[in-house]
This record gives structure tokens, C-alpha cells and sequence, in this order.
RNA sequence: GCGCUUGUAGCUCAAUUGGAUAGAGCAACGGACUUCGGAUCCGUAGGUUGAGGGUUCGAAUCCUUCCAGGCGCGCCA
């Protein structure tokens, strides 16, 4: 409906902007007023454009406003306020209109706006051999949603899991479990009874606090990932079984928090590794490359040391191995060559942003890119803390497993489902708990600016009212149980509504307030706008609900109207909770 | 030291990227039910947007100087 509006005011007002000499049209845009007794839209193009038109904003508003005026069709009042704003007022059969147009498109209407790009997202980017804990959650939600998102909107996206698997970490967990895997083979038992992900963990970290201690050891775990990196048979088979048993175990936290990556979405660094050579020889090409103790890197003017020289982006170091950053430049080469990525989006938390502004601008100066218009986007966010305010770790100080932090919310979310509905059977009760706890989880993460870090509370999260996800998914549940009490299938469900009151069309404008939500989430990359979004939605629809009775209606005909508004309100919250990577129970 | 980032109601967060009287939830107080799920709705109160200065029709937002927290800065990823 914006955009409808705004090509209509832009049709009618070039006639008279073209009179002022102004011939670009990008600042005719409409906003919702602050407040909803100012009108529908409104819009600020008279005081913007004052000075390019050397004329007072308030006579431009004027002039403005006479030409809007002839427009009865769509407005019932157009006005001006304050310095040069022009309020909008829309006649209810314009809402309506709209309104029943949108309800009746299969996916509300995303897919209108033809995007067609194809946007690689890298996220999750799990480390092999390390169970995930709270610090993976963040890229792997938010990273979940963005690719919904973009994909949603008429995108091909092409989902990147860049695993932590080839490099000095992967490397010292070999130098402990080579010797155990030939154990196995010698006993004939399976590699994975020996090695199960938390004794991979374990071995990770001894190997970590022998290489501070000594230094022999570091160093033949230098060496070690030399041999790896060059392609050892043994070496490669042996790191083979370690990464798929640390797979299966991120696979079964991937189902339980329904994100959507699988083993065709696994690109590690591993997967390049026959590309990194190449990607330094084409550093090498042009001109940018430079020896440094005994290292080969690229220095760049725009970043300073401690010292105040410039900063290196070491793409190989001295023992010949390769290093994270040649990772992501060879996986530009790819994405940009191979994928033919127009847009690439990086969900890593906050203390990358120096290392991906490194990274870009190296591939940028050495010519990486296939294609020099692709957009680079890191995606950086704050991290989760404790109730201490500091990084969210357990009493002995380890990280909090992923796997044990979503099996309490389930939990929690179980008994509040077992108090507040003891009528539903148990089975069903467990079902909605991992909705419920889960969907709670995500919720508090996403609807935060993610630049910021947040505190974890469970009680915030699982709290019925406010901005939370169980709000959200209540008022789901009690559209659903309209339908149920009526007897009606939603689905099958395609009547029109019309505005008859207040709260009818509230809730209709909100709801067509849908599809530009998503794409300025797809633009933004900010999750929180769809979750602010969804729960203003809920509010209105529970405002409805408050004053509109329903299946009780005075005619038939506002039933029927009201049963539509409350089909495509359902229809709006259960997608943009898929959106979400949430599930909106039927009942709970 | 340099750089990035954050600071908004008692608490947790928004604010359409420079727009109108800075908005929600929690907590507090007061209302609403012989109707569809009260896990609800409506209202009251609560603010020098960390501090000062600047830019302009207009600043939480941009520039600048401070204050306070978090993070990063050569062979880990």
C-alpha cells in the first residue's frame, strides 16, 4: 500500500516539482506519524526540499496539499502540521480494499517486490571438535533468520556453515587423538566409542594447555597442521572421522533449534584449501604482497598498529601454513566467481568487525572479487551475559552448552504450559514446550538490537506479556481457537472483511504494514524490526479481540468480516515467526 | 596509545536512519468480565536521552571535547 501511495503522490506532484527545476523524486517518501491522530501517512518532502526549491516549506506544503486535496478517492483528509508536514488520512474502503487484496496473495504479498539477487550468508560457523555453547547461538539464530528473511523475499540464498576445520585448533585436537584412533583400529572398535564429541573437547583443551607449557609441544603441533594442510593421507582420514562425529552431535542441536543448515551447507575452511595457494599468487599478481619477518602479508594504509605502523593481513605465515584470513579471501574468490554472490552477509559477533574491514578491503585492493560491485556485510553483534553482566559462563567458569541451555527452557516452558493448561494431554503439553521454550530462547536473542549484548534470563524470556515470544504464540493460539469454536477451517477460510470499527482498522493497517517490514529487515539486517513488528501486531489483535466480539457479532455479515481479519492476523504472525525460526502452536 | 562499540523512565528495551508532544513491557497505582482462552484489555504516574559545546526550520540520532563501561589491535580463529 506505501508504495502504491507513494508513486501516486509522486505522479501528482511532478508536475509541480519540475515548475521548482526538481526533476529527483527519491525524497518523496511517507512515514506513519508518530501518532495515530495525525493521520495514516505523512509526509516531510516540503521541508526537505525548501531549500533546493528556494521556497518557504510551509508555501511548499501549501501548494502540495491543494494538488493531494483533488485526490478523494484515496483520501478522506489531507492536512498540514507543524513546520511543513503533510498528514494523510485514507478513506476505510482504502484500507479495506487493500487490505482483502493482501489477504488473498499465498505468501502475503513478500514476493511483490522481485528481488532476485542471490546473497551468500555465512553463519553458525561451528568449530570441530568443541561442543556448541552459548557463543555459537547468536551467528546461528540471527544468521538463521536473515537467510529466511532474504530468501522470503524472492532471493536465491545460499546458506555458508564455514566450520572451524583446518586450523591450528583442528590440528591440536589431532595431536592427542591420532594415537587413540589407532587404538580403535587396533581393538576394532568404533572410532566414536573412543572418541565421543565431549572427549574431543577434553583432548582440545589438554592439547591447549600442553602448548602453553611447552613449547615442543606447539611446536610439533605447528608442524602437524603443516602436514594436514599438505594433504598427509593418514592425516586427512583421521581428521575426516573427527569432523563428521563432532557433526552429527551440531546436527541434532541444528533440528531442536530448527535452523535450517544441513550437510550441503557445510563449506569449512577446509573446503579451500586447495584454493588458497591460488588466492595468494593472485594477491602476489597484484603487487600488494610483501614479505615481513619471514611472513607474507599485505599491509594497509588505513590500519594502524600500536605502534602507529601500518597493519598487516598475514596470508601466509613463515612456517608456510595458512591462516584465517586467506580462509575468507579465498572464500570471496569462490563466492564471488563460483556463487556469482551479489550480496555477502558475515553473522559473526562483534570483536570481528576489524578482521572482516581487513579482509574486504584486501580483497577489494588485490582484486579478489569476480565482481567488484558485490555488497560486503559483516553482520557483527554484542555477546550473552550472565546475570553478572559478565560473558555467560557456568559456576566452574566453563561455556554453557547449547545442548544443556535449551533442555532447561524446555523444561520451564513444560511446567508454565502444565500450570496454565493442565487440560491438554501430556504429549501435546511437550510438544508445545519445545515451541514454547525454544521459540522463547530465539525471541529474547533476535528482538534486541543485536549490537548490543544482552542479559540471559530465563524468567524474562518465558514471561507471558510484554515482548516475548509466548505472547506472540498466545495470540496465535486464541485465533486458532476462534476458528475452532465456529468450526471453521482457517485454511480453507477466504471471505473479505470491511472496516466497521476502530480496532478493525488498526489492526488491518498493521497488517499491511507486513511486507515493508521484511524487506527493511532484509536491508537492515536487524531481526529486532520483524520482532517489534509482530508484537505490535499482537498487541492490536488483542485489542481487537477485547472490543470486537467475534462469533458473537451483531450480523452475520460483521462475523464473517471479523472471522477474515482474524485469518490473515493469523496468517501475518505465523509467518513472520517462520521467519523467525518460531513455531506457533494451535493451542497451548 | 590507537581504533571500534555502548550509555534513553527504578529495571529490560524501542524510536521508521535528521522529523512532530522520545514510545513499549516489567515493577507501582487505578479501572474493565452474566461474550469468542484474564497467558487479556484500558488508564495514571514515571525523562535535562551520561555531561558540555556546535551544525539547522528541527538532534537521542550528525560534528566536537570530556566522563563511564565493553571489545579489538602480526603469524589463534
Amino acid at each position: 500500500m506505501k508504495k502504491q501511495l507513494i508513486s501516486l503522490i509522486h505522479q501528482k506532484l511532478a508536475p509541480l516539482m519540475a515548475g521548482y527545476g526538481i526533476q529527483e523524486f527519491d525524497f518523496i517518501d511517507v512515514q506513519v506519524p508518530p501518532d495515530r491522530s495525525k493521520g495514516d501517512f505523512s509526509m516531510n518532502a516540503a521541508m526537505k526540499l525548501a531549500k533546493a526549491a528556494k521556497c518557504p516549506p510551509i508555501k511548499l506544503a501549501q501548494e502540495m496539499l491543494a494538488i493531494l486535496n483533488e485526490e478523494k478517492s484515496w483520501f478522506s483528509k489531507v492536512e498540514i502540521a507543524g513546520p511543513g508536514f503533510i498528514n494523510m488520512y485514507l478513506h476505510d474502503d482504502v484500507i479495506s480494499a487493500n487490505f482483502n487484496q493482501i489477504s488473498a496473495l499465498p505468501d502475503l504479498g513478500l514476493k511483490g517486490g522481485q528481488q532476485n539477487e542471490t546473497t551468500v550468508i555465512d553463519y553458525s560457523s561451528v568449530n570441530i571438535a568443541k561442543q556448541m555453547h552459548v557463543g555459537h547461538l547468536r551467528s546461528t539464530i540471527i544468521g538463521d533468520v536473515l537467510a529466511r528473511v532474504i530468501e522470503a523475499l524472492g532471493n536465491r540464498v545460499i546458506r555458508q556453515n564455514h566450520l572451524g576445520d583446518w586450523g591450528l585448533p583442528m590440528a591440536m585436537v589431532l595431536f592427542k587423538a591420532v594415537p587413540i584412533l589407532r587404538k580403535a583400529e587396533r581393538e576394532n572398535v568404533p572410532a566414536e566409542n573412543l572418541l565421543p564429541l565431549s572427549r574431543l573437547e577434553e583432548l582440545y583443551k589438554e592439547a591447549t594447555a600442553e602448548c602453553k607449557n611447552d613449547e615442543e609441544t606447539a611446536k610439533q603441533c605447528h608442524e602437524l597442521l603443516v602436514r594436514l594442510q599438505q594433504g598427509d593421507p593418514q592425516l586427512l582420514s583421521d581428521w575426516k572421522k573427527i569432523t563428521r562425529i563432532s557433526m552429527i552431535e551440531v546436527y541434532r542441536i541444528y533440528r531442536l533449534l530448527d535452523v535450517k543448515l544441513n550437510e550441503e551447507n557445510e563449506c569449512g575452511e577446509s573446503f579451500y584449501r586447495d584454493m588458497l595457494a591460488e588466492t595468494v599468487k593472485e594477491i602476489e599478481k597484484s603487487g600488494k604482497l610483501v614479505e615481513s619477518q619471514g611472513a607474507r602479508c599485505v599491509f594497509l594504509d588505513e590500519f594502524v598498529s600500536k605502534e602507529g605502523n601500518p597493519l598487516p593481513v598475514i596470508v601466509q605465515k613463515s612456517d608456510g601454513a595458512f591462516n584465517y584470513g586467506t580462509f575468507d579471501l579465498a572464500a570471496l574468490r569462490y563466492r564471488t566467481h563460483r556463487l556469482k554472490a551479489h550480496r555477502i552477509v558475515y553473522v559473526t559477533d562483534a570483536r570481528q568487525v576489524l578482521h572482516f574491514k581487513q579482509v574486504f578491503a584486501t580483497a577489494r585492493i588485490c582484486g579478489i572479487l569476480a565482481d567488484e560491485t558485490v555488497a560486503l556485510e559483516h553482520v557483527p553483534f554484542g555477546s550473552i551475559l550472565g546475570e553478572d553482566n559478565k560473558p555467560l559462563k557456568t559456576r566452574s567458569g566453563e561455556n554453557v552448552k547449547l545442548s544443556e541451555l535449551l533442555d532447561e527452557a524446555i523444561d520451564k516452558a513444560f511446567q508454565v504450559v502444565t500450570e496454565k493448561n493442565a487440560g491438554l494431554t501430556e504429549e501435546y503439553r511437550h510438544e508445545v514446550a519445545k515451541m514454547v521454550g525454544i521459540g522463547a530462547v530465539k525471541y529474547a536473542d533476535l528482538s534486541q538490537n543485536r549490537n548490543n549484548d544482552y542479559v540471559f534470563s530465563f524468567d524474562r524470556m518465558l514471561a507471558l506479556n510484554g515482548n516475548t515470544a509466548p505472547y506472540l504464540q498466545y495470540a496465535h493460539a486464541r485465533i486458532c481457537s476462534i476458528f475452532r469454536k465456529a468450526g471453521i477451517d482457517p485454511g480453507n477460510f477466504v471471505e473479505k472483511a470491511r472496516v466497521s470499527a476502530a480496532a478493525e482498522r488498526d489492526l488491518m493497517v498493521k497488517i499491511l504494514e507486513f511486507t515493508q517490514t521484511v524487506e527493511q529487515v532484509a536491508a537492515e539486517l536487524r531481526p529486532h524490526i520483524l520482532c517489534n513488528y509482530l508484537y505490535e501486531l499482537a498487541t492490536a489483535f488483542s485489542t481487537f479481540y477485547d472490543r470486537c466480539p467475534v462469533l458473537a457479532a451483531e450480523s452475520e455479515e460483521l462475523k464473517t468480516s471479523r472471522l477474515a481479519l482474524c485469518n490473515t492476523t493469523r496468517k501475518t504472525l505465523a509467518k513472520g515467526l517462520e521467519l523467525l525460526g518460531i513455531t506457533a502452536p494451535r493451542e497451548m
